[in-house]
DNA sequence: ATCTATCGTCGAAGCGCTTCGACGACCCCC
DNA sequence: GGGGGTCGTCGAAGCGCTTCGACGATAGAT
């Protein structure tokens, strides 16, 4: 391996010349910088990064924090994990990929040891115990999700809240009224999971501003749990003529129940998801829904990783606006 | 951030004497030990990776090289993932996650600048233009898979070829004659992923092996594609009584189209799915598998790079025995 | 023509750690 | 009781890079 010093000579300058050709923060003449350069190429230097980092202070490495619990939502965390690679390539960063399971402790070892110049932390949840730690570190942090205390640290998440109006509204703009949310299992709210809750807080605004007649249920995973979640709305809001569905696992089973049933969707019944695009596409009935979009958010993040490394100034709660995509699954009720 | 030197300071040695203490690797009387690690503890001192690095020559960093493109298999990739860390974790090491796409130029980019340790590399094709400059690299790499020539380096995998030996196995022990393969998509084949061509020459000679009627189909993924394969397969070998299934997106699919076609499984005709476990246990009937270890794989994975980072030796093709697990999928034909 | 900026480059210091050689102190054995 | 080990510790030399201050050269302003 090539060191600077072999690529200076090779140049005929001193090893600082290469270094500011490399970095770019002093003003190198043409000649030189050509002369560099090729001898960079010619040699096949490339800086070594314990070397950078001591000095520069500056490791050019994200950490990401991915939940490791097999229950949910597999995919989309991937898409993030991809999404945020790819977005910090373009800015010349590497991932180091953490799991949820090392907890506090494992970002602390990354932070104090210097290994990572900024964090990216999935999965947070309301009163996330790893939120206080990340208070004092010196690296800047981004969570995906809001905690119920977000003072101090910057979050990025798609708003719940408003793609839950925006089914309800346009369900109500098919001439809906009686509207059930059928939502994420019992552990998720449990977990204090807050996208979940910023969902249903949502959903049971714009259902008051709307003047529907609504209620809302959380749904075990499975066959089984998705039945007795139809049951119950059957029997606690009979008539019901649409189902806004934010639970991905529950999509599938839920349009084998209504098969079963004979219930047609869209014609008995319409249906609005809130999951990722290709989820909503993968179904028997392409579905009408809010699409999830895994990749704008784990973009932005980089893109406020970025912006807080750079010292420069961002909002400390960054919402991505819902869109609505229209696909089969909804139509007019029934008169 | 306190230094190797504020802690010798603050227990009354040198710093060559807290480096030892670290690593272990010269003697040191006990009580010396026990008050450079008291400073450790009172300072929270961590040692500056980069500088680690720069002194020592070694990381403790795997890169990871993951497949990003979304068709296939995104829930197996993310269990490898995870389970790399997890194994990484217990050795002390950290797991830079790279993507498929920046294809060699990252793993030189990282291996160059001396960012890893040793590279695991998922996702090889029969000819991956990669694996000439992975020989090169100055550091030793893991495939998960198997090339076409995989000479000089070391690969773990699950033994595909005894996988489908072991679903023949299976059903001409229940009987079955007549039993064809539904595999993966054309473009699994076209790429030339090693993984399909071992299941495949495993299952076409264990069928000779067993003296059975077989036949072997590739699956085009969503609905159609499952439909028309199933019809391809009636009209070419008629009264198939089983079917191996090599593909996991068809899985959910081939169950619809037999449910709607009105044939039972298993009582009309049984299924062996090659899958992960939790894929196998969610559809409607639990199916009998062969499970994708993808967690074992991805452990095997990294201890195998341990053993070459120690200078150990290790064979050069490890592929894990399957194991197949009976569930309600697979029953005697009807006569 | 003189003074001051700016440009382009160099040298040296230093980032925080590991590791090698050295050196007492101590123990064992003949 | 002197020679040869091992034990426990220290000092110093780097690892390869960035960055600061310095300095000659050139250019612009007066």
């Amino acid at each position: 391996m090539p060191t600077i010093n072999d690529v200076a000579r090779a140049a005929g300058v001193s090893p600082s010349t290469v270094s500011y050709v490399l970095s770019g923060r002093r003003p190198i003449s043409a000649q030189t910088r050509a002369r560099v350069q090729a001898a960079i190429a010619e040699l096949g230097f490339h800086p070594h990064a314990g070397a950078r980092a001591l000095a520069s202070s500056k490791t050019n490495v994200l950490a990401l924090v991915v939940p490791l619990r097999v229950d949910v939502n597999v995919p989309v965390i991937m898409q993030f994990a991809t999404a945020v690679v790819t977005a910090a390539r373009t800015h010349n960063h590497d991932v180091l990929l953490l799991t949820k399971d090392e907890g506090t402790s494992g970002l602390e070892r990354v932070a104090h040891s210097t290994m990572v110049d900024a964090l990216i932390v999935m999965d947070v949840e309301k009163d996330d115990v790893r939120i206080p730690a990340l208070r004092k570190l010196k690296q800047p942090t981004v969570l995906i999700g809001l905690p119920g205390d977000p003072s101090g640290i910057v979050c990025v998440d798609l708003d719940f809240a408003a793609a839950a109006a925006e089914t309800l509204r346009h369900l109500a703009w098919h001439g809906h009224r009686r509207i059930a949310l059928v939502g994420p299992s019992p552990a998720v709210y449990r977990r204090g999971t807050s996208y979940a809750e910023r969902f249903l807080a949502g959903f049971t605004e714009a259902s008051a501003e709307l003047g529907l007649e609504t209620m809302t249920h959380p749904c075990e995973p499975g066959q089984e749990g998705v039945k007795s979640c139809l049951a119950d709305i059957d029997a606690e809001l009979p008539g019901v003529t649409a189902l806004v569905v934010h639970n991905e696992e529950a999509l599938r089973p839920l349009l084998d129940q209504l098969r079963a049933a004979g219930r047609r969707v869209p014609e008995d019944i319409s249906v609005v998801a809130v999951c990722p695009r290709d989820v909503a596409l993968g179904l028997p009935i392409p579905l009408t829904s809010v699409d999830i979009p895994s990749h704008d958010v784990g973009g932005l993040a980089v893109e406020t990783v970025m912006k807080l490394l750079d010292g420069r100034h961002t909002e400390s709660i960054r919402l991505l606006p819902p869109t609505l995509v229209e696909r089969d699954s909804c139509a007019r009720p029934a008169v």
